[in-house]
RNA sequence: GCGAUUGUAGUCCAGCGGUUAGGACGGGAGCUUCCCAAGCUUCUGACCCGGGUUCGAUUCCCGGCAAUCGCACCA
């Protein structure tokens, strides 16, 4: 898309009410948006799709949890240390500077040293402010995330989430609970998220308070197939590996199987994740996955794969699905002290033999008296490698003691064990849903330069208005009728919109420009004539065609139309 | 954040150191049996914010805010 026709889009939005900027009244803030109606239902559609594929298909589990999050919660997962810049302000001047950029030429990693590392490195390398040569202050750290406070006074800090996946994370508890304590577990999670960018950029590309559509999908670590796997198995996908960053497309089987994705449950929904973009009106020729290179991804992530879409701003990424191992609720589980494993059952409960120190109780108790319970308990959590030449030394209460054999025997034991604990990984698609909504509205947008005449090609499932509906003439018994078709006709589900004013050419091209699949008119054949039942005409927008149905059985027509019947087939 | 450019009705543009700041498109009301932005009448509505220079600023200067492009940055 030309940057002429990214900027008729923005002013269409603004105009037909997709989108305003944030606070206009006041002058604006950047980096902020709100929804108008129709933006707002274009995003509910959105959300409905994705909602039908995992909730629906895939039987995930979908909850809304809180926005600010006490500090303990960043801290786990690294954002309140890792989410950062650091910065330094020029004494004379102010001007700020990423510090690590400043110095970057005297090493060979300066983003890994700590603020005051990197103040000394401004002594030793006689560092001042590229501006304007003054001195540069200490070195501060630049948190991007909203920070404010719990309650009255500065009692606990809390932070606006960066992203929504946390309260899925700290609510593992409760949803494993909830699922019956089964693997897997698919959770979803919609809401806002918040990060205070310091140079937000490319409209709606990247804003401070953003909408995320979130999908945690908790697997056994060994077990990272998926039942329908086979179903999309012959399906392709464009993707580029990291280890060739060339353009490749292969089957998702092909995929797994080279090794270019790592295993079949994340291939699954990288597919998944294309299925959902077609849906809602990306165009299959502007998307592609790129793998993240090998320093792109977190350490902890096994493998990462960005859906791009190309826009008028280049190749823009707007999901992210990842396998990211084990880390988050490891993390929780460190932090919080709470076991966070999922017990996964053996088919059949194992029988194993293990050699134990068992403690002599007999000889303990008369011998060490009060200290001997302690002992004894010391005795069974030692490590088999601590008898040492038939004696035993072990560590109670800084105090070590030396066993003879007298105090101790080492059996060789048979247990049932019915299972083992694992920490569940985690595979990660997470949507940016105001990149998806926008990249929607420009591979929607057409427009004819000759005719100066525009289209919003929307998916019917995405369309904010499914059906406009018209008299001809707004006389005549016309405008009566109509307005009752437009009553039978419009529901939550299908948004009709009435419109009587202007000519009929106006009309449909006001729904035009708005992506609205179909246009009803009622003309002077629609009305009662003996016997005859009226009918009126519907027209498609895509082809201009148009066909006439019986007025009555509009409603359901719409219906089989937004179920998927072409207009064809009419 | 830096550099360049910019900020005038809902949208896109014009204009000026001095009475009522123009136009186009849009929107409202009305007329015309009106099926693809037809025509006519009529109405509607704007100088981003703050400070300075000046008798007088939408216009010139400074600052802020916002936007576009380039650089930098970007879970």
């Amino acid at each position: 898309m030309s940057e002429t026709n990214a900027n008729d889009l923005m002013s269409l939005c603004k105009r037909r009410g997709f989108i305003w900027p944030s606070f206009e009244l006041y002058g604006g803030v950047a980096g902020m948006y709100d929804y108008g109606p129709l933006g707002c239902s274009l995003r509910n559609n959105i959300v409905e799709v994705w909602r039908s594929i995992y909730k629906g298909r895939e039987g995930f589990v979908e909850i809304d949890s809180e926005t600010v999050n006490p500090r303990e919660v960043f801290k786990a997962s690294g954002h309140v240390d890792e989410f950062a810049d650091l910065l330094t302000y020029c004494t004379k001047c102010q001007s700020p500077f990423r510090a690590d950029h400043l110095v970057k030429d005297f090493y060979e990693n300066a983003d890994v040293l700590s603020a005051k590392q990197l103040e000394e490195a401004f002594v030793e390398h006689n560092i001042k402010c590229p501006d304007c040569g003054g001195d540069l202050g200490p070195v501060e750290e630049f948190n991007l995330m909203f920070k404010t406070h719990i309650g009255p006074g500065s009692a606990r800090v809390g932070y606006l989430r960066p992203e929504t996946a946390q309260g899925i994370f700290v609510n593992f508890p409760n949803l494993y609970r909830y699922n019956r304590e089964k693997m897997p577990l698919g959770v979803i999670q919609t809401g806002r998220s918040y990060r205070n960018e310091i140079a937000p950029r490319q409209g709606m590309i990247r804003m401070r308070e953003f909408n995320q559509m979130e999908v945690e999908l908790f697997v056994d670590p060994e077990d990272k197939d998926w039942p329908r796997f086979h179903e999309i198995e012959n399906e392709t996908l464009d993707l580029i590996p990291n280890t060739t960053c060339e353009p490749v497309t292969m089957t998702v089987k092909e995929a797994v199987e080279k090794g270019v994705i790592a295993n079949r449950v994340l291939a699954y929904f990288v597919y998944t994740t294309k299925q959902l973009l077609v849906r809602v009106g990306i165009d299959p020729s502007r998307l592609r996955f790129r793998e993240h290179l090998q320093d792109e991804m977190a350490h902890y992530a096994a493998d990462c794969w960005d859906a791009e879409v190309l826009l008028s701003y280049g190749w823009t990424e707007i999901v992210g699905i990842a396998d990211r191992g084990c880390w988050d609720l490891s993390r929780h589980a460190e932090f919080s002290g709470t076991d966070l494993t999922h017990f996964k059952m053996f088919d059949e409960p194992r029988e194993v033999t293990v050699d134990k120190i068992r403690p002599n109780h007999k000889a303990l108790g008369p011998a060490f008296k009060g200290k001997a319970k302690a002992i004894a308990a010391a005795m069974e959590a030692a490590p088999l490698s601590s008898v040492k030449d038939g004696r035993l030394t072990i560590n109670v209460d800084g105090e070590d003691i030396d066993l003879g054999p007298e105090f101790f025997e080492v059996a060789t034991v048979t247990e049932k064990v019915a299972g083992e604990r694992v920490i569940p990984h985690v595979i990660e698609p997470s949507h940016g849903l105001d990149r998806i909504f926008y990249s929607v509205l420009e591979h929607a947008y057409t427009h004819d330069e000759k005719e100066d005449y525009t289209v919003l090609r929307l998916a019917p499932a995405v369309a904010p208005i499914k059906v406009g509906v018209f008299p001809l003439m707004e006389k005549d018994g016309l405008d009566t009728l109509a307005h009752e078709v437009y009553e039978k006709v419009h529901s939550h589900r299908v948004e009709a919109y009435y419109d009587g004013s202007g000519t009929i050419g106006k009309r449909y091209a006001r729904m035009d420009e708005v992506g609205t699949p179909w246009c009803i008119t009622v003309d002077y054949d629609s009305l009662p004539n003996g016997s005859s039942p009226g009918t009126v005409t519907i027209r498609d927008r895509d082809t201009t065609e148009q066909k006439r149905i019986p007025m009555e059985k509009a409603a359901e027509i719409i219906d089989a139309l937004l179920d998927g019947m072409p207009f064809a087939e009419l």
